[in-house]
DNA sequence: CTGCTACCTAAACTTAAGTTGAGGTCAAGT
DNA sequence: ACTTGACCTCAACTTAAGTTTAGGTAGCAG
């Protein structure tokens, strides 16, 4: 099999195109590492084209919750940053996966909470256990009160 | 029935200790307007204990995703802010749940999409739906390639 | 009187993820 | 020759939700 050869280059101005992402914001990537260019004769950016697909998979991780500092220690993580492989892209995916799963998880809690501190009719805000997580229940013995005035 | 006096007084402090939330961040709520206070003679602030129900209320909220300027929003709908009544708590509460359901919906939509992503195995990360939303498919034809360098 | 604790104010600092602005280069089009 | 458009750098600004710091007061205990 002929190895096909890829760096085609592309612009700053492309990439932004591509990705959605602003020129801005691609440069500040670039600052903090998370992307890498070239730069030309008249000292333009050039990314090889691959680098689409990395700034891809920063907004998706981004979607998913992580800071662009997790996503710089993922990216680090990857065996060869320069080339994204079907096996490193299903291993992110999967610890993103985990990652999503979470916080559904906390959603899905929080909002059954919800439903029995509003279902319970008491209320009893200050006892509620979706509330004052870290309320000794200063008071103990007075319990809630119906509030007339 | 009697009606029975509420305001009791608690200080900053105690606010702090009843509510999990630091006294700055208690002062950081009253400058936002969230909450509010009478001072005593030597100036401390002196909150009536509903307000542990209102602190406790942004906490939720935020813990639901909403910032502190859309809480204060909330709050201000409220037909009598130094009254939370068992109407306002439903009203939020069920507001609130209808935003929870939008984000898990959401989360769940990302991992779905991901899962097709992993799964499609043509390691077409510029034309998989989860990625480049904004890429108007800038190169037609060319395809995804797989890359052996 | 001294010290301690809880409180007060105002202003500056923090982090994240960029954006905005000023001033400058370079190549192409008219 | 001039202008336009895409790019460059560096520094300052933005927002959110507070925290930290510095300096000051009030009341109580010993």
């Amino acid at each position: 099999m002929r190895k096909i050869i890829m760096p085609e280059w592309i612009s700053v101005g492309v990439l932004s195109e591509r990705t959605g992402v602003s020129v801005s914001a691609l440069h500040f990537y670039e600052r903090k590492g998370l992307i890498k260019s070239q730069r030309n004769a008249s000292n333009h950016r050039q990314y090889p084209k691959h680098v689409i697909r990395i700034v891809s998979l920063i907004q998706v991780a981004q979607r998913t919750g992580f800071s662009l500092d997790d996503i710089l220690l993922e990216l680090e993580g990857l065996p060869n940053r320069t080339r994204v492989t079907l096996e490193d892209w299903e291993a992110l995916g999967s610890r993103w996966q985990r990652e999503l799963d979470k916080k559904i998880i906390q959603l899905t809690e929080l909002k059954e909470m919800m439903a029995d501190c509003i279902g319970c009719g008491c209320l009893s805000l200050e006892r509620c256990r979706l509330l004052n997580p870290y309320d000794e229940l200063g008071e103990k013995g007075t319990g809630p009160r119906l509030m007339t005035e």
